[in-house]
DNA sequence: GCGAAATTGTTCGTATACAAACAGTGTGGG
DNA sequence: CCCACACTGTTTGTATACGAACAATTTCGC
C-alpha cells in the first residue's frame, strides 16, 4: 500500500460523507413521517396528493410528477387503488394510457391527512431555525 | 371542507418539502453512486468501509455504526460475506455474537474502490461552492 | 444465585427503488 | 404510407429498509 492510499484510507471518515448524512436524514424523517401519517408511506402520500392536485394523469405521467420511475409508481398506485383512493381508467384517445383520478374518498382523505403533512415538515426542521431552513432548503433544492 | 381546509390543501406543495427534497437529493447521490462504484451500494461500501476502519464487530454492532437495523444489516452482511470480503467467527466469549471481520481481499478492495468514494461526494456537492458545501453539511449534520 | 430484563441474531411480511426486458400502441420522417 | 422510434404499462430480479415476533443467551437487580 502506498503512502497516498495509506493516508487516502485513513482520511476517509464514513460520517462526515453527504451521501450517509442524507442517508441518515432521510432516516429520521421517515420515522417522523410514520409516527405522524401511520396510515400512509411518504412515496404514497406524495402519489395521493399530486394526483389531487393535477385533478388527472396517466400512471407513467403522475410517476414522473413525484420523481419514481415506471415499476415504482405501478407498485405505489395498485396499493392505493386497493383502498379505493384512486380511481383508473381506460384512455379512450390512447389505449396504452391509463387513466388515474383520486376518489371522492381519497379526496376526503386527503384532506383530512394534508394537516399531519405540514407537521412532519415542521418536526423534521425542528433543529433548525427559520433563516437556517430557508438556506438549507434552498441549497437541498440545487442538488436534486 | 372549511375554508381553513381549503386554504390548507391548497398552500401544501409537495415539491417543496423537506422529506421530497431529500428523497429527490438521495436518488441523485444514489445515481452518481452507481457510476463510479458499480460493484457496491452505497450500504454495502459503508459497512466495508466502517469494518475495515473497526478492525473487527459484531454484525449488531457494526450495523448500530452505520445506521442500519438488525434485519438490515444481516442482509447486507451476507451479501459481503458471500463475496469473501468479509469473514465471520463465532465470539466464544458470548456466543449469541458473530463477530466480523474484513478479508485480506476485502482490505485489498476497499483500499482500491477508496478514492471513487471520494469522487462521489465531490460530484454530489458539484452544484455548490465550497463555502455553500460547508453550510449545507453543518445543517444537513443537525437534521440526522 | 436466580429470575426478570436486555441483547443477539434470525425470519417474515410489507414497501420502496431501479435495471432490464417485454408486448402493445402511438408518432413522425422520408 | 410505412417503418423506425418512442412511449405505455407490466413483470422479474436484486437490494435496501424496518416493524414484529422469535429462540437462545447474557446480564443485572435484588
Amino acid at each position: 500500500m502506498s503512502d497516498s492510499e495509506k493516508r487516502q484510507s485513513a482520511n476517509y471518515r464514513l460520517e462526515e460523507q453527504v451521501g450517509f448524512l442524507l442517508r441518515r436524514a432521510n432516516q429520521r424523517h421517515l420515522s417522523i413521517f410514520a409516527r405522524h401519517m401511520p396510515d400512509f408511506t411518504p412515496t404514497q402520500f406524495a402519489a395521493l396528493a399530486k394526483l389531487c392536485d393535477l385533478g388527472e394523469a396517466s400512471q407513467n405521467a403522475l410517476g414522473r410528477a413525484v420523481a419514481m420511475d415506471a415499476a415504482t409508481i405501478k407498485g405505489v398506485v395498485d396499493r392505493l387503488r386497493k383502498r379505493d383512493l384512486v380511481t383508473a381508467h381506460p384512455d379512450t384517445s390512447d389505449t396504452r394510457r391509463l387513466l388515474l383520478r383520486p376518489s371522492e374518498t381519497g379526496r376526503a382523505v386527503y384532506e383530512e391527512v394534508v394537516g399531519a403533512a405540514a407537521e412532519i415538515t415542521e418536526e423534521t426542521l425542528e433543529p433548525l431555525t427559520s433563516d437556517e431552513t430557508a438556506v438549507f432548503l434552498a441549497l437541498l433544492e440545487r442538488l436534486t
